[in-house]
DNA sequence: AAATCGGGGTC
DNA sequence: GACCCAGATTT
């Protein structure tokens, strides 16, 4: 269903006359209209599933380590994930980096359309719409959670966000509704609403300058839009973790380049059932070519993902050979001190803590 | 279409 | 504990 043009105008209007009269002020918006590509994009993937007050702090030290694309580029992986350790979904971080690379080579910068940035590794359809929108003023859309939930109640669209539909008759309102002029203002005034007022539970509808255009409220229905996802309960997991002391401090080993923490270091794990998890361990170090004796538990920890249930279990270990020499490759020591400056998941830092 | 991938804020 | 957050990628 089309959105009557007067409605669109009326909308458009009343959003950017609110964003105008005091939007927040973020470390990612620049002083004047013109915003950084570079850190717009960057923002963006720091933000995705990632609410604004937790990305903030990384955004600054990642914009001062690395404070542009070329500077990002030419860095070397291992340190890109370690300014992003502790945010989580730590494929962003690869991804921005391998894109920065492939940006850099390919159009010499970031691409200034959605169809190039969508081809760039880490760029979704949020994502590309969201840098080609605020950072080079396209008129694309950008649907996010917020917005999502802002455009489901302006239309009372029901069910649940994360239905296939309902996705579609979003994208399909949020492409009509984007402006020619100020497209990322307009757009990024939709994200404040739904973060500030339009928020999931107990909205300020008083407060919201769309409230006598919202459908769903003048329908009495803005509790019950979006409809609440129901989410299969986390997955139980049990790793089993060697805690391996040498001269040269802790032995941590590179997770896989693929799943859970992929690419960052931890103390050498493997995933166990319940009962056995001694002997799964010491075939996980031989496998890592390093056999060991496993000892007594140390420490255990419990944490619960998006979609495991995670258990951490130190256990002593001693090497019946000598541990890796020097750097670069899978296996590393580090020194209590060192651990800090290191990309390590939050769960290991934690279980490391208890030690 | 469903699963995978973190961590934290909020009620 | 439930639900969500400036989602993308893989299967």
């Amino acid at each position: 269903m089309p959105v009557p043009a007067a409605r669109r105008a009326a909308l458009r209007r009343a959003l950017l006359a609110w964003y105008d009269a005091g939007h927040r002020a973020l470390p990612w918006r620049g002083p004047q209209h013109g915003a950084d590509p570079y850190r717009v994009w960057l923002a963006e993937v720091m933000l995705q599933q990632t609410q604004v007050a937790t990305a903030a702090p990384y955004f600054r030290r990642f914009v001062a380590r690395f404070p542009t694309l070329a500077a990002l580029a030419a860095a070397p992986e291992e340190e890109v994930l370690a300014l992003w350790s502790g945010l989580g979904y730590y494929a962003r971080a690869r991804h921005l980096h391998a894109a920065a690379r492939e940006a850099l080579a390919r159009h010499g910068g970031l691409p200034r359309t959605v169809a190039e940035l969508r081809a760039l590794p880490g760029f979704g359809p949020y994502t590309a719409g969201a840098v080609a929108s605020i950072a080079f003023a396209v008129p694309a859309a950008a649907v996010d959670g917020n917005v999502a939930r802002v455009l489901q109640r302006v239309f009372a669209l029901p069910g649940s966000a994360s239905d296939a539909a309902v996705r579609r008759e979003v994208a399909a309102r949020a492409e009509a509704l984007v402006p020619p002029a100020r497209p990322g203002d307009f757009n990024q005034a939709l994200m404040d609403l739904g973060a500030t007022v339009c928020t999931p539970a107990g909205p300020a509808c008083p407060r919201c300058p769309l409230a006598a255009r919202c459908a769903a409220r003048a329908a009495g229905r803005v509790a019950g839009i979006p409809a609440p996802r129901r989410r299969p309960a986390p997955a139980p997991l049990l790793l089993a973790c060697a805690v391996v002391r040498g001269p040269r401090g802790l032995l941590l080993a590179r997770r896989p380049a693929r799943g859970l923490f992929a690419g960052l270091w931890a103390p050498p794990c493997a995933e166990v059932r319940e009962g056995e998890p001694r002997a799964a361990l010491a075939a996980a170090l031989a496998a890592l070519g390093i056999p060991g004796d496993i000892g007594e538990e140390r420490a255990s920890l419990r944490r619960t993902l998006t979609h495991r249930a995670l258990t951490l279990r130190a256990y002593h270990a001693v090497l019946r050979r000598p541990g890796p020499r020097g750097g670069g490759g899978e296996l590393r020591w580090a020194a209590p001190g060192e651990l800090a400056t290191l990309g390590l998941p939050t769960a290991a830092r934690l279980l490391l803590e208890r030690l």
